[in-house]
RNA sequence: UGGGGCGUCGCCAAGUGGUAAGGCACCGGUUUUUGGUACCGGCAUUCGCAGGUUCGAAUCCUGCCGCCCCAG
């Protein structure tokens, strides 16, 4: 069993510690090293949507069986838990914001704005009304006191690294927050879940987005968002039209299953989606290529920087960029990168912040790559 | 109904006597706290249909059906 230095200003026979517990084992793990730590210690679990359908299902997060999990966790560490019925606030914050986003002809991230909205805000908020010294949660990042000052970076197992998803913390946020997972691998982490005795050892890991249950998101969005199960055309670069699509929430940029039209020399992927039109552009891989984009509702956790590395999703490796105001020049052209998507700013392991994909400028139409070729031709 | 061409998996397509390549699409899996990508695997006992020749035919022969082009 491995201590948990929680960072408290106090020692922490006098503290008192607040954990998110989502039902799963990492926030589970998270619990019994807030109790062994010697704090006093209250667990919170959210209840964040429907727990009817959801009541079966294990190995998601925030309803139904990951709720009496938690509990069951709780009650063994002997602390005390709390179920905060934030249903609304998901479902505003959260699900329709997701839905919107599809319905625009984008593609959202929600477990950024859940970590940004209830999870954050609302969650930290409670805890301080508690009397609390901090929020720790089971999110796989490290946050490092530097000069007095904390620091988000990656987890420190790069394979469950989860600071993706956590671009929108403030700093306000991040003083309050302590993750002690970040510095664990996963295995380490079962490990003292086992060694504990805790029920939820051997529980699956969470994956897909929470809220729907079985993979289908596009069902939940065709529901609240009717329109974007309307057919539509498929057409290529040049407007041509190749066939025809079931609706756009089936669509994200740089998707190549599902287009369904065969016959042709190389694979087709989506290079662009026209919600007003209800039309999926789809053009070769080449087309993917992205040479710029525009990056809306920056949060900087540290100070802004021109040169860094981005991340224009959760798994994969960081690229080097040039971010000149909202703008971010990419050094190597980058493939499928969707609207709606976070992009991620890292100098190394340390987050320094990020935003919202808004537009992208693809690298064979890029004016200034067109005009440095056209140069380099005339030379 | 004169001449020419073609008909191989949903689409494209290789294969002209030796026992059905490949690509796209599709399906499944792996990976993954978003969507996607990537990777791995599966996918025509059968070559428009019916006969015939042959040890052996998608490949040769005959007939029929269908499509295309040029002439009408």
């Amino acid at each position: 069993m491995i201590h948990a230095d929680f960072q408290l200003a106090r020692p922490p026979g006098g503290a008192r510690i607040v954990v998110a517990m989502s039902g799963g084992v990492d926030s589970s793990v998270v619990a019994a090293l807030a109790a062994g730590s010697g704090a006093e210690v209250i667990g919170v679990t959210l209840q964040l949507y429907d727990h009817g359908e959801a009541v079966r299902r294990s190995g998601s997060c925030c309803a139904g069986q990951d709720i009496y999990d938690a509990k069951t966790v709780a009650d063994r560490l002997g602390i005390a838990h709390y179920v905060l019925d934030y249903e609304s606030r998901f479902r505003d914050g959260v699900i329709d914001r997701f839905v919107d986003e599809y319905a625009s002809g984008r593609t959202p991230v929600p477990c950024a704005s859940c970590n940004q909205g209830v999870k954050f805000v609302d969650l930290i908020d409670f805890a301080r009304q508690l009397g609390a010294d901090c929020l720790a949660t089971g999110h796989y990042v490290q946050r490092i006191v530097n000069g007095g000052r904390a620091e988000l970076h990656k987890g420190a197992d790069p394979r469950r690294d989860q600071s993706y998803f956590l671009y929108g913390t403030t700093r306000e946020q991040l003083d309050f927050l302590r993750f002690p997972l970040g510095g664990l691998p996963k295995d380490a982490v079962r490990a003292i879940a086992s060694e504990l005795g805790l029920e939820v050892a051997a529980k699956p890991d969470s994956q897909d987005i929470c809220f729907v249950p079985d993979g289908d998101y596009a069902s939940l969005v065709k529901r609240l968002r009717p329109q974007t199960a309307a057919p539509g055309d498929i057409v290529d670069l040049g407007g041509r039209v190749l066939g025809r699509h079931r609706g756009i929430v089936h669509f994200t940029v740089g998707q190549r299953r599902g287009i369904e039209i065969g016959g042709q020399q190389e694979p087709l992927y989506v290079v662009r989606i026209d919600a007003a039109e209800r039309r999926i552009v789809v053009g070769p891989r080449q087309a993917l290529a992205i040479a710029r984009m525009r990056v809306d509702s920056w949060n900087w956790i540290a100070e802004e920087q021109r040169e860094v590395s981005v991340k224009v999703r959760s798994l994969a490796a960081p690229v080097p960029a040039v971010r000149d105001g909202e703008w971010v020049t990419f050094g190597q052209p980058e493939y499928g990168v969707a609207p709606g998507q976070a992009a991620v700013a890292y100098a190394g392991s340390r987050l320094l912040g990020g935003g919202v994909i808004d537009e992208t400028v693809g690298h064979y139409s890029d004016p200034l790559v067109f005009a440095a070729a056209t140069a380099t031709a005339a030379q």
